[in-house]
RNA sequence: GCCGCUGUGGCGGAAUUGGCAGACGCACUUGACUCAAAAUCAAGCGGGUAAUACCGUGCCGGUUCGAGUCCGGCCAGCGGCACCA
């Protein structure tokens, strides 16, 4: 039989589809559940990339096996539609992006259907639809109505090519994650969610769940936890307290200043008495000009100005020390001001330095002339802090005294920012917000949601940073639904990761025109039991969604707090270069392109077998080729088929690769998966026959790799029904092990011969075998045996002096 | 600077977690088939040697009968965070 792709993948493709056979049942309770997530797509114009099909295919492989395994399986797909690729295309074309979108969506489908993904294609959503967006809404208006969603003015960053707000999370670095230009500073007034209350559950949740280390890691860092204590220090002279935040409270008899930022409100606050009030207002429109980027990337020199006329007081001593503002100091963190403690911290040592300010060490150790210390050491000069040595004990000693002078408090802090959620754009779900002259912000009625992206022509975002609905009266003029007045609507949008932050609940009831899924089928489904994804995602989308799931809990729509048991990632494909696919280099690999040469097994088998799933691989046609002659070697065996129940010649081997395969695939190392059905295919064609039966068990171990392939050689062998429904192989653990092993004897520890020992042969007759070698005898020659080690099935050494 | 990961043939990568380093695939070499090429099949394939010996998992050292694997110290690359107090 010969691989005939172009004929067999359309045919079973249309037969799966027309049978059903992976449509998901809910609230089925006979059976396992197993609900299996990829990152749905954005659906650009270019198509599918490889890089998809290697996303997919870790889960599209485990959804296969488990449906084998006899669960019912969820295994859906949808388009994550809104953004600014598409809203910029219609700008460009005079297309309307929701055209756009469609026609988008259809060549994805197809894409994704000549692979022979099995997807319930029943369950298909888009964000940018209605019925999607209305419950995207909903959960907006239920922040709202819960706290979590607050306008603030303040510095944003902006990008000035594609006219839009951005989020820290998109600004990474300086530059526009979507344009990569240039971020430059604007103060505007912005929505925001509270994502920062959900910071402590956000990072308790991450132990329950089962997530790769390096991305758990990844989010602990994104949070960013510190544990320390807010100390106020009196403004001499004034009812007023400079409150501060730090990690080191233990450290409070060395501090000889205090910093505070640039746009600290203490500095408004007493204009009048500052001596120096020209210099500061200089500096601070000098640090304004500087892009947040530039002022932490400039981190060589030190730069501030004195307060002329405030001094503050050191709680513990009564010693007065001066103010500074400096940009070293950020506004957006802690309390925006600190205690410098010169010598032991290196920013506070430069400016120390810089400025000719007392440097006091009160930690033992280190060279104050040359750097501060910021090891541990003996407390000096502390007081009753003195000879402290446990920087633990220390803190919880300052700490004990500050609540009792009631001048600080333990605290901690998160790096985590709250979240701008908007965007100046049309290409996104609208905010459902009326502002009323009246009332002020009044969110739209819930019965009024979805509230619709009105038709617009013109999709260019105004210069001055607003939204093009801004453009359109009919959808701006409206009356206030609490006081029925004149009112104006919110023109922003909500940001692209909104509509992706829920999706996964949607596909447990995609068509609910009642509420956003039915809880019943939320709880049968929910939570997610293996989401896998790229690594870009593992700080935005998943700490998103992670929060909106969280709130939706709190709030009882759900019933666990975590959306995701367990996360797995894929590693990046590179160009044939071993560089980045991209246009640019011309380097990008066409899955499509690879299908219609090769065929959709050939595709799926290479993404699979080409390295370690994790880790970035470089393209390699001729790998594509290896696979393609590993499947035609498996079509060949309809040959070799031969009467009988078992080859005994091959038994061991097959229950070997039963075992190995249904663990790796577990595991996801689906390269030594598909090595060991290459290495059984190797056993057979040396064996050159094997029975019907052993057929079947390899097409089965083969199936949710290559299905189209494995489903033709069932029918022409006579199976009956799909094969992707059948049962899923079984192997008997006392078949796995061979009746004699080849063991390695080693003289001094270096591999001196290899002997074949019975299976967990004894000592002493393993001992008497390999004295009966030959060449081990020429090694044990006029020697003195001292010592014999002996590891059943794995090593003989043999110590001779 | 901090955190995490990774260094194994010409290449992608294996190694049951301390037990025969290089599975499997690619590339390459030789042979068969062919007028020829492709495809296919067979054999070989870390370095070194006529064959042994010997040398080999980034580098240096250690533990051990035995180290790719464990420990200590470096070096290089990748990713994340970053004037975070």
């Amino acid at each position: 039989m010969r691989h005939e792709f172009k004929r067999i993948e359309p045919k079973w493709q249309k037969r799966w589809e027309e049978a059903g056979i992976f449509k998901a049942a809910d609230n089925d309770a006979s059976r396992p559940k197993f609900y299996g997530l990829v990152e749905f797509p954005y659906p650009s114009g270019a198509g599918m990339h490889v890089g998809h099909i290697k996303a997919y295919s870790s889960l599209e492989v485990i959804s296969r096996k488990r449906r084998m395994e006899g669960y019912n399986v969820l295994f859906p797909i949808g388009f994550d539609a809104f953004g600014l690729p598409t809203e910029n295309y219609a700008i460009k074309t005079g297309v309307h992006p929701r055209k756009i979108t469609d026609d988008n969506i259809v060549k994805f489908s197809n894409q994704l259907r000549r692979v022979g993904f099995s997807f319930d294609w029943d369950r298909v959503i888009d964000t940018t639809e209605e019925d999607y967006y209305k419950w995207t809404q909903w959960i907006f208006l239920k922040m709202f109505e819960h706290g979590l969603v607050f306008r603030d003015t303040a510095l944003v960053n902006y990008c000035p090519s594609c006219k839009v707000v951005l989020s820290n999370e998109d600004s990474q670095g300086g530059k526009c994650d979507i344009c990569h230009s240039d971020i430059v500073q604007k103060s505007k007034t912005v929505w925001y969610l509270r994502i920062t209350e959900y910071a402590e559950k956000l990072l308790q949740g991450l132990e329950d769940v089962d997530y790769l280390p390096n991305i758990k890691q990844q989010q602990v860092n994104w949070i960013g936890k510190s544990q320390g204590a807010f100390v106020n220090f009196q403004v001499d002279g004034r009812e007023e307290t400079l409150r501060i935040y730090t990690t080191r409270p233990d450290t409070l008899f060395g501090v000889t200043f205090m910093v505070i930022a640039p746009e600290h409100p203490l500095i408004d606050r007493y204009e009048a008495e500052i001596a120096n009030m020209e210099e500061i207002r200089a500096y601070r429109e000098e640090c304004a000009k500087k892009t947040e980027f530039e002022r932490t990337q400039l981190v060589k020199d030190k730069t501030g100005v004195k307060i002329q006329g405030l001094e503050a007081v050191n709680p513990l001593n009564g010693k007065k020390i001066p103010i500074f503002i400096a940009d070293y100091v950020m506004m957006g963190y802690g309390t925006g001001a600190i205690m410098a403690v010169p010598a032991h911290d290196q920013r506070d040592y430069e400016f120390a330095k810089k400025f000719g300010l007392d440097i006091i060490p009160v930690i033992q150790g280190g060279k104050i002339e040359e750097a501060a210390y910021a090891g541990d050491g003996e407390m000096i000069n502390s007081d009753f802090l003195n000879g402290y040595t446990n920087k633990k004990d220390s803190i919880a000693r300052v700490i004990q005294e500050l609540e009792k002078l009631g001048v600080g408090e333990a605290g901690v802090q998160y790096k985590m920012k709250d979240w701008a959620f908007n965007r100046q754009r049309y290409w996104g779900e609208p905010i459902p917000i009326i502002h009323c002259p009246n009332c002020g912000v009044v969110p739209v009625p819930y019965e009024e949601l979805p509230l619709r992206l009105p038709p617009v022509e013109n999709f260019e975002p105004g210069s001055d940073g607003e939204s093009p609905l801004a453009k359109i009266d009919s959808f701006v003029n409206c009356t206030c639904p609490r006081c029925g007045g004149a009112a104006k609507r919110e023109t922003d949008t909500m940001p692209q990761w909104a509509g992706s932050s829920w999706y996964f609940l949607r596909y447990i009831d995609p068509h609910n025109d009642k509420e956003l899924a039915d809880p019943k089928k939320l709880k049968y489904w929910m939570p997610v039991d293996w989401y896998n994804g790229g690594m870009e995602h593992v700080t935005r989308h998943m700490i998103y969604s992670r929060f909106w799931h969280h709130f939706l809990y709190d709030i009882g729509v759900v019933n666990t707090p975590e959306p995701y048991a367990k996360r797995t990632a894929q590693g990046l494909i590179l160009g044939p270069d071993g560089d980045k696919m991209s246009k640019s280099k011309g380097n990008v690999v066409d899955p499509l392109d690879v299908v219609e040469e090769y065929g959709a097994d050939v595709l799926r088998t290479y993404v699979l077998f080409m390295g370690d799933y994790g880790a970035a691989t470089p393209w390699s046609e001729n790998s594509v080729k290896g696979c393609k002659r590993f499947l035609e070697r498996v079509a060949g065996l309809v040959e070799l088929v031969r009467e009988g129940e078992v080859t005994p010649e091959l038994e061991t081997l097959f229950h070997k690769t039963i075992k190995k395969v249904s663990s790796d695939l577990e595991e996801m190392k689906f390269n030594t998966a598909i090595a060991a059905l290459m290495e059984l295919l190797n056993g057979i064609s040396a064996h050159g026959s094997l029975t019907r039966e052993e057929l079947t068990t390899y097409i089965k171990l083969l199936c949710p790799i290559a299905p189209h392939l494995c489903e033709e050689i069932w029918e022409k062998i006579g199976g009956e029904g799909f094969l992707s429904m059948s049962s899923w192989p079984v192997y008997e653990e006392s078949k796995t092990v061979d009746a004699t092993v080849k063991v390695g004897v080693q003289v001094n520890g270096k591999l001196r011969g290899v002997v074949e020992l019975p299976a967990d042969c004894q000592k002493e007759e393993a001992m008497k075998l390999v004295s009966q070698d030959p060449k081990i005898q020429a090694f044990l020659e006029g020697k003195n045996l001292v010592k014999e080690i002996y590891v059943p099935n794995k090593i003989v050494n043999l110590v001779v002096k």
